[in-house]
DNA sequence: GAGATAGTGAACGTCAATGTACAGGTTAAG
DNA sequence: CTTAACCTGTACATTGACGTTCACTATCTC
């Protein structure tokens, strides 16, 4: 019973559950096979460390949503709350560019109980702030919070979409997204 | 050879068409056995009126393209841009609710080219009011046309998804998606 | 250097979906 | 009413992905 795996064991996971979040996120159908080719490895290897597809997927997720909530935690979420936005988004749009589609592989691949508990959990980053805003007059209150909410993920998504598909530079993506969310969160007139 | 077909078979092949348009809309990778039951129909039937499920989808979606071109053709563009905006949205969102993911099922079914030809068809209905309002002084003009472009698919797919999860209710739909989309097509200050 | 640990490709069984073939039962149309 | 057109379920071949087994090789660790 080794308590510790052998050095070239641990690297291959390690290439694996990168190789398996690059692709999910461009691809959340990617084959078993292809992860395995784009890590370098063995078909079966990668079933020697992981039970199966759903497994991989699984763990994957998990140390996506953990970097990920690290990051937002560390977001300084005080002051203008417009300020606090702008630092919000563009940490997010970081992660968003790293994970893209990954969040669809999840929704595909695990109980629907666990993903929901996993998405609520990242909305609440960013719930509190919105309230605020809300609150204090900076954000237009004329429309569900929920809504709001929702819209902010699509801009995030569609920006990484059109980055994607070359209609934008990854550069300038992060003012866009900001010039457009903080519009639509100012009430007309 | 008959010229015409008989009544029940013109008849299934409108159901099966109508069931595959509403199987598509929510889920592109519907099996056929699933289309074919939702019409009410043997998948061996559906075999004798469409070749293989890439025909059924491309037929599908050239209905889908036709119905909405019209629709959006109808839509009067003239006057106010913000109204004329208005209007597009309403029947823009009409058609996410009927087709919903349809777009995406396309996009996987149908040959890259005549997929791209399809959608710029699509996007051209929006262009002209687009490029007006912003040179009228009506649309911030400091964002990428084709951005604002995405950003209105963008904000109509949410919907489409918020409404299916239960978020919102359809009917206030309209009413934040144009709240929504005119606030992001207003520059700040 | 020896042995446990890990990696490899090839082969296999399973499963779900696609597409086809057939043998009969229905029904529209004249 | 007759018949050709149509529908149906079952069965089958095919494909592609998943997951496992096996015999063998490579390499980490002590």
């Amino acid at each position: 019973m080794t308590a510790v795996k052998r050095a070239d064991a641990r690297k291959n996971i390690e290439s694996i559950m990168d190789a398996a979040t690059a692709c999910l996120a461009r691809d959340p159908d990617v084959s078993v096979a292809e992860i395995a080719k784009a890590a370098g490895v063995g078909r079966v290897t990668l079933y020697g460390h992981f039970e199966s597809r759903a497994t991989l997927v699984t763990q994957v997720v998990a140390r996506a949503i953990q970097q990920s909530d690290e990051a937002l935690g560390a977001v300084d979420l005080d002051g203008d709350p417009r300020a606090a936005l702008r630092r919000l988004l563009e940490a997010s749009w970081k992660l968003t560019q790293q994970y893209g589609a990954l969040i669809v592989a999840a929704e595909q691949s695990m109980p629907h109980e666990q993903f929901q508990a996993i998405h609520v959990g990242l909305i609440d980053r960013w719930k509190p702030l919105m309230e605020r805003g809300r609150s204090e007059g900076s954000f237009r209150d004329d429309q569900p919070l929920q809504w709001q909410l929702t819209l902010l993920q699509s801009v995030l998504h569609a920006a990484s979409g059109a980055v994607y598909r070359g209609e934008i530079d990854a550069a300038e993506a992060a003012g866009l997204i900001d010039g457009t969310i903080q519009a639509a969160l100012t009430a007309p007139e």
